[in-house]
DNA sequence: ATGGTTGTGTTACAA
């Protein structure tokens, strides 16, 4: 079985206390991460390498960035979207780890609406689904975990009403979003819990969190192959309640081994 | 109540 999780830390580094210690507390076998915030050569890697954690790094100054960890060796690494060879922020990172192809990605928040930011947000998935359809042409088990900054649905914010304006919401997102899972792909948690009000991330301003006041907009999408060996999947929220953490929280699957498929 | 908080090679901007 393999444990994968994915997590927007809000800046690696000023994170490193609560990275380290969910790391080994949880224990994933991948550890899908968003806006590490550092470029590759500030990641603090010698930390997470004694946990046991291989390493692969898309990273950028002051925003962004993306990593992928995992316990097994990290090979055929793609860093960025094809097709964006102009495109400098640092929000996609593949690799084949453990049998599995992984993602970790930060898709753009696209505020304000409109503008240019909500117009690089709609491209920017345009391009994700134009790759997950090349990826799914392979027939193989994959799995893109990420902050994928979309509201799927209204029962996956506390106050549709709030959220009317936002990018996040905004049914040119929702379509892109839909389109995306209409490729094939399982939203892993929403396929296992149908019920509304579960979250993965709270604004640190106004008592988000002791209110309750989140949305879900952290998700892990499955390929066919990896669907098909889907075992478990949730939201772990302790992370949020701890010292200085980070605006989300981590997401997790565990998907069953090949060989013990029978 | 057009607020609030966190992060960044910051002092404006992104989330």
């Amino acid at each position: 079985m393999t444990k994968i999780a994915t997590w927007n830390v809000n800046s690696v580094r000023a994170r490193l206390p609560r990275v380290l210690e969910w790391l080994k507390e949880f224990s994933p076998d991948v550890a899908l991460l968003q806006e590490i915030k550092v470029i590759d050569e500030n990641f603090p890697k010698m930390e997470i390498e004694d946990l046991g954690y291989n390493l692969a790094i898309h990273g950028q100054k002051t925003y962004n960035g993306v990593a992928i960890l995992s316990k097994s060796p990290i090979e055929d690494i793609r860093r960025g979207l094809p097709g964006e060879t102009l495109d400098e922020q640092a929000r996609y990172i593949e690799g084949l780890t453990n049998g599995l192809r992984v993602a970790s990605i930060y898709l753009p928040n696209g505020n304000p609406v409109p503008g240019e930011k909500f117009d690089y947000k709609l491209s920017w998935m345009d391009r994700l689904i134009s790759h997950t359809a090349d990826l799914l042409k392979n027939d193989e088990a994959f799995v893109l975990g990420g902050d994928y900054n979309v509201i799927p649905a209204d029962i996956d914010c506390y106050e549709p009403a709030r959220w009317i304006d936002d990018a996040l919401c905004q049914p040119e997102s929702r379509r892109r979003f839909r389109s995306l899972l209409n490729l094939g792909l399982t939203e892993a948690f929403r396929a296992l819990h149908p019920g509304p009000g579960c979250y993965s991330y709270w604004d640190y301003t106004g008592g988000a969190w002791q209110k309750d006041f989140g949305i879900r907009i952290d998700h892990i999408l499955l390929s066919p192959q990896a669907s098909d060996r889907l075992i478990n999947c949730d939201i772990d929220k302790t992370p949020r309640g701890k010292e200085k953490p980070s605006d989300h929280t981590p997401v997790w699957c565990e998907i069953e081994n090949k060989e013990d498929i029978f």
